[in-house]
DNA sequence: TTACCACAAGTAAACGCTTACTTCAAGCTT
DNA sequence: AAGCTTGAAGTAAGCGTTTACTTGTGGTAA
């Protein structure tokens, strides 16, 4: 059970043992061979937390999210897990559930178990909090939130062209009057989002007076009581892009429960590609969020920092490729029939 | 950073600062106040590595799924995430991808870092890394397999009942002619949801020759290729009870593929109710699988043996009640209509 | 043959904590 | 006033590893 009685059963001591499993090199082939008899013999495992604690390494990696339950992170933790045994690494996971007491605990739970290296993948991160990493050389990675510094990087996803895409395909259907479902506006993606469909509209010459704007908060029943309201105005939209697909799905579904059908009356796009986009009714268009590409680029932009560390410049600098979004067109968008205009019966 | 600066600082010995944060009534109020006072400034946090070493608990607990990417399992790891934190342990998390060495890596992980206990809420775990746990002493959970022994228990999901409200539910519509989707009959929850099934179909005194059941695996490609082969056949069946909600997904698309509709000409029930299954088209009738009464059953399991080892019998036995699913009924389930009965006209 | 070297294996300190045991001083008992 | 008890703090061992340093052996060069 422990090097020791490894050592005893073999007839050596604890440093050949050891060895044997560390630096195979340094050892002769003839003890070696016995050490490894006893070493199975016994089904010897090492305690990784006393190598930790003398190689002052715990190999353990932090991955932060907002809701694990959203159905955006399992894919990147499974990404993240499969790198993480790749390259010898364990990890832990935490929800914040968007709530201030509870990231506390997540920070001082990673902390205590001296994560060398931190994803933060939710922007509702307070700056205190992340002090608390980098004051003890944490490395950080986030998802688009925060400038790099010394030891933090950033994934950065470009949202525009994606969305600059989402827009021309509704453009080119004939769409003029577009809504965008936004998610909250603390969140620094969801105004990234929202900027860049505004910027979008402008660039294709739409008035201001068509670019409408409701705000929401990236979940079913928030994009099922915007788009409520979107149904609600004097003219609504024959299109709308939702900040995230789940929030399009609550569209949806606020669209089917008022008795108008998509993409017959109004045309939905939805944004992150989520496994279940495909199964919606209809199946959702929607712009592809490269889930496991980011997962990549957070779990190397860590390793970087720790592998590098000691020799000096050996490996080449974190250059955070962009990662691009895509639009996936499905049967969410059609053309603009303007249910809303004057027909020609009427 | 470790006791000796906060002790040296405070003017104390080690010792004495161990026993102010953990023993605090062995120390003099005024001692304390110093040291504490001297862990604010250093900001210092102890080393649960260190202290994992001498006490021999690790407060890491283990979470084997199949796949952390299924929506079933990330309800189930949200709960016990939140219970793991009130109860003061980490957690570890692996998807074994159904695939064996995958399992072999995580169990070794596992024991490396010196799980206290594992819930293993995947079937598809040989025997031999089931013992490899054993022979460690680590208490383990399953979820419906295995027979409780010494140091394993069991949370048991009562199937049945759910299975058979289902299959009722389908009767009560005119229903004759019912077919089921099973999961891999290597699963043995898979193999329990069919006979289930089977069961209550003959209980209701239908006949061998209309009992249909089609094998599966459990994802959506599977359940559209079975329901495909279901639709094939000469007397199609005029509803489908699908062994999981993903299963489910895949029939409706079949269905709606092959143009007809859901619930008219076939009626679809799903297995699970995963958080997805109200935003199908139509929304899906399914079984309740309650994954939080689930995750608490597992942790308190595994928390009896953690917590009640040394005093003796201080806790009451994990005494698992079963857990009781339940028939939600949605709109994709509708009176038998018997499209492939003769009809009038014809 | 002797000095030197390489190699193999052992010794023991250190990692950051906890804790049994020891020490010390002050307050009681009689 | 001598002996006890009690409370507070210090000492040091030990948890399971790794590793710098030391020891010992045989082989090679001279």
């Amino acid at each position: 059970m422990s090097l020791h009685e490894v050592a005893k059963r073999a007839g050596v001591s604890t440093a050949t043992v050891s060895r044997t499993i560390n630096r195979p090199a340094d050892v002769d082939p003839k003890t070696a061979e016995r050490v490894w008899k006893a070493i199975r013999e016994l089904d010897y495992l090492p305690n990784i937390q006393a190598r930790s604690l003398v190689s002052g390494r715990s190999r353990i990696l932090g991955l932060i999210v907002s809701d694990i339950t959203n159905p955006f992170f399992p894919e990147l933790l499974k990404e993240f897990e499969n790198l993480s045994i790749e390259h010898d690494y364990e990890i832990l996971v935490s929800s914040t559930n968007y709530d201030a007491a509870r990231m506390e605990i997540c920070v001082r739970r990673m902390l205590q178990r001296k994560v060398e290296g931190v994803a933060i993948m939710t922007s509702e991160m307070s700056k205190s909090f992340i002090d608390e990493f980098s004051r003890r050389n944490v490395p950080l990675v986030f998802l688009d939130v925060g400038v790099p510094k010394d030891r933090i990087s950033n994934v950065r996803v470009d949202y525009r062209a994606g969305i600059a895409q989402a827009v021309e395909h509704l453009l080119s259907l004939g769409h003029r009057r577009i809504a965008f479902v936004s998610g909250p506006q603390a969140v620094k993606s969801a105004r990234i989002r929202r900027s860049a469909f505004l910027g979008a509209l402008a660039k294709a010459g739409i008035g201001e007076a068509e670019r409408l704007v409701e705000e929401s908060d990236h979940t079913v029943e928030g994009g099922l009581l915007a788009m409520e309201r979107l149904l609600g105005i004097a003219r609504p939209p024959t299109a709308v892009l939702a900040s995230n697909d789940v929030t399009a799905i609550g569209a949806l579904r606020a669209i089917r429960r008022s008795g108008l059908h998509v993409p017959q009356d109004v045309s939905v796009v939805g944004f992150d590609d989520i496994q279940l986009a495909q199964y919606t009714d209809p199946p959702l268009t929607t712009v592809r969020f490269p889930r496991d590409e980011i997962a990549r680029q957070a779990f190397h932009a860590l390793l970087y920092h720790l592998e590098s560390a000691p020799g000096g410049a050996s490996a080449p600098p974190p250059q955070a490729q962009i990662v691009k979004t895509q639009l996936i067109v499905r049967e969410s968008t059609g053309p603009a029939v303007a249910a809303y205009l004057p027909k020609a019966a009427d």
